[in-house]
Formats: C-alpha cells, sequence, structure tokens
DNA sequence: CGCAAATTTGACATCCCTCAAAATTGGTGG
DNA sequence: CCACCAATTTTGAGGGATGTCAAATTTGCG
C-alpha cells in the first residue's frame, strides 16, 4: 500500500460495473466516492495481513490478487484469485479480524472502504446494502465452488476448471488470452496439487492443443473441450 | 417443512446465543420474533431447494442440516453442516436463488426468515446488521477452513479435522460425545474420500484407542492425539 | 424372522506425490 | 550487450496413499 491518488473517479472505473458501487448514480454515487480511498499496490505488496482488526474492505480496481491463510500445520495455502470488482477482506467480517493475507500479484489498484463508515452508509442505502450483500454472496459461491473442485475433482478437471474460471472472470466475455500472473507453486497450492503436477498438466493440454503456454502466457486454444475436461468423467444426472 | 409452532420464543430459544436475534434486546428482539416463523423439520425433508427464488433464509433452532449441491458433472457432494444457530440459504445472496439443497439429517426445527423484511430490518437496526455480517462472516470462515483441508491434509487429518470441528459445534464445550447422524456417504462426500476410506479410518482409529464407534455413535477418547493428527505432519512456521 | 440398505473388510490398480536432476527464465552487474 | 547466478519450471523414475471392485457382515425395520 503506498501512493494515495486523489482522482481517478468510480465514473471512469473499469471495475465500476462489479463493485460497491454498481447500483449507485447522482448523489449517491458521490457520496460513496467520498468515503473509499484510491490506492496502488505495487507487485508482491501484502495489501491485507491476517490477524490484523478489520479497519477497512478493499475493491480490486485493476491489476490481481490472491489470498492465502495457513492450515494448522503452519503450511500456507492459496484461498483465492481476486480480480477488479471483487473485495478482498470480507472473511474478516466473523470476528473484526482478518483471516487471510491478500497479496498484489502484480501491479495494481484498489478502493479502501472505511468498515464502520461503509457499515452506516449501507443502514441509509439500500442499493448499497444489496450490493454488498450480492458480493458476500459471489464470494460465498466462489469458495463452494473450490471445494466442489477440491473435493470431487481429479487433477486434470481442476486445472481445466480454474484456467476456464480465471479466463472468465478475466476478461468478462473476451476470453481466451490469459496472463497468469501467479507462479506455477501458487496454482499448485490454489488446486491442492504438486508444483511437478501443475507442469506436466499443462504440458499434457499444451501437447494435446488445448492451451500454448510460453512462461506464464496462457491461451486457451479449444474452450469446449476444457469445458468437457473440467467436469468429472461418469456422468451421473438422476432425477 | 411441515407444522407451524406460534409458540416457542427467542429467550427460550438454545440457539439464541449464537443466532441473528443474539444482540437484540426488549423491544428489537420483540420485532424481530414477530419477523420470524417457527417450523418443524422431520428427518429427512428438504428445506431449500439449489435453484428455488430467495424468499427466506433460515437460522437452525434445534437438529442437524447438511447442505449439498451438483458438481459441473452432475454426482452431488455435501458441502457443509448446519447445527443450532447457524443460517441456511446464505449463498443465494449472490443472485436471489438458493445454490444448495440443505436437508434434514435428523428432526430439526429452525426459524424462517423472510428476506426482504429482514433487509429493511436491518436497515433501522445496527446490532441486527452488525450480527447478519457476523454470521456471514462466520461462513465464509468455514467454508475457508473446509477448502483447507480439502486442499492440503491427507485422509487421516480430515477425518480426524472432522471429527473434532463437528463435536465442538455440536457441544459448544462440552465434547467428547457426539452424534453421527449422517450416513457414511455423506461424510465421504464432505471429506472428498471414498466411502470405503472413511469406514477405515474411523476402524484404525478405534484400533489405536482414539475413538469408540458404535455404528453412528462415536465419542472421542483422545481428544490431545486427536487434534495432534489434524495437522498436517510436515511443520513450517517460517518468520 | 427376513430382507434391503448401510457398513466393513480385503485385494488390487492407479493417480499423484516425492525425490532428483536438467532446462529455462529473469535479474544484476560487468 | 553479454555473462552469470538464483529462482522457477520442466522432465523423469519410483513409491505410497487412496480409489475401485468385490464380497462378507451388520444394521434397521416391517
Amino acid at each position: 500500500m503506498d501512493t494515495t491518488i486523489s482522482g481517478p473517479s468510480c465514473k471512469h472505473c473499469l471495475a465500476r460495473q462489479h463493485c460497491l458501487s454498481a447500483r449507485l448514480e447522482g448523489e449517491a454515487l458521490d457520496s460513496y466516492e467520498q468515503l473509499v480511498c484510491f490506492y496502488n499496490v505495487p507487485r508482491q505488496t501484502r495489501l491485507v495481513t491476517r490477524g490484523a482488526p478489520l479497519t477497512q474492505l478493499y475493491s480490486v480496481r485493476q491489476g490481481q490478487f490472491k489470498t492465502e491463510t495457513r492450515t494448522p500445520g503452519g503450511a500456507s495455502q492459496v484461498t483465492g484469485w481476486y480480480l477488479p470488482g471483487q473485495m478482498l477482506g470480507l472473511d474478516a467480517l466473523a470476528d473484526a479480524h482478518y483471516v487471510s493475507d491478500a497479496v498484489a500479484l502484480c501491479d495494481s489498484a484498489v478502493c479502501a472502504i472505511p468498515y464502520q463508515a461503509l457499515m452506516t452508509a449501507m443502514a441509509a442505502d439500500p442499493a448499497l446494502l444489496g450490493q454488498f450483500h450480492q458480493l458476500v454472496g459471489e464470494e460465498l459461491v466462489r469458495r463452494q465452488s473450490a471445494m466442489l473442485m477440491l473435493g470431487s475433482a481429479r487433477a486434470p478437471q481442476r486445472m481445466a476448471a480454474f484456467l476456464l474460471e480465471l479466463a472468465q472472470q478475466q476478461a468478462k466475455g473476451q476470453e481466451k488470452a490469459l496472463r497468469l500472473c501467479m507462479p506455477r507453486e501458487d496454482i499448485s497450492s490454489y488446486l491442492g496439487l504438486a508444483v511437478e503436477s501443475v507442469s506436466r498438466l499443462l504440458s499434457r493440454f499444451r501437447a494435446e492443443g488445448l492451451i500454448t503456454v510460453s512462461n506464464r502466457a496462457i491461451s486457451l486454444l479449444d474452450v469446449p473441450r476444457l469445458r468437457q475436461l473440467a467436469m468429472p468423467a461418469d456422468e451421473e444426472v438422476p432425477l
């Protein structure tokens, strides 16, 4: 967390339609803008620290973050990726302390939103409250999807699902081109696989013509086949 | 969802201190009670249906629920256990449709809370809003813990963590005795293991004197050793 | 008592992790 | 611009944990 930028308004923000301000117009939007504070977050910077008391929530404006926590045994595990429009720090709602670290994967920018002020603003503005709950709900659903992936998908399915999800979120429509800011180790941690397995899977996908890999830049060549791969082989749709 | 019971008030509810009404007193509590509706939910009943539009949230008063969703491939997977004080239906916040089924594992009771009315009540009462956000946050943290378990723990660790978590939640202090209302298949689904592995692990734990097993009734004999088992063997606490 | 469902146990196959080493990449200084 | 080094990534070989298949046993319930 470095430079404060006073300038950029929500109106020109690319993440606008997905972030907290999505449903706000006119005066409500103005007062929301007064609430938030813009920051640039250089690559590798830790924006949120596990265990620290909740003071701000963050809305990703630009760039890419990962969150990670520690297992009971002490090893760290990546729990999610955060792209423009998504909020960081929501798990601190439980007991007013952040549960995960949030680290910028590339040079990024966020809006910081003071939590207490947000609470009062939400009480006064149903649109804001509604949007907040939607974002929280999406966070719940994302984690649930991650659980499903980890609990029931084999390694190739996990990788395919990961690539598709990231491509979809990253481009929100334009897909295919995909810039992975994260090292293989982060991916392996997120997918619950060994680094070597991740590497092997990417090689295999490349050999099969599903993707092209040039270090951390990946293109999806055959999205339909990836989608098919992302489902478990066994097909059951009883009722 | 069967009988409506007009009677039991929050004041005598065993789940009171953990549920939405936890921070409410006097008049605020009264108006909350007018909001909610009590139901008995017989064993095996589906209280929430995946895909249905969000109308109510539910607070478990008594008993035990599981939630389950379908993987992209169509197989169903158990995603969580819900005990008194916890809320069902929160993942519907994302797009106003429930994402999971919720099924009673034994005869249970819930409070149904109309979502729209709750929203307006929260806008008027900061205590209610705060408690709601705390419950949502706890839900996020639980799912994150589940992700950690599925992503980085071996089978014995998963089982140990599962037993400890359930025992802790179930008794909130008195531990040890543990009544599993769910079949092995649900456990295996939740832990991302085969049914046979679950059975083998329970047998092994029994043989090692960690627990006693009498079909679905389990007692934890050696909680400290289970705790130790629940952590991955590899110890790293860098920094 | 008898049957279907759930659970346990056993044998074997397989996926993925571990260990090891080679190859590539990115950054730094000459 | 190139050389060099650490970190990252890839590739290979082998073993262990857990899934799969099959059958025996127990439980729940009419």
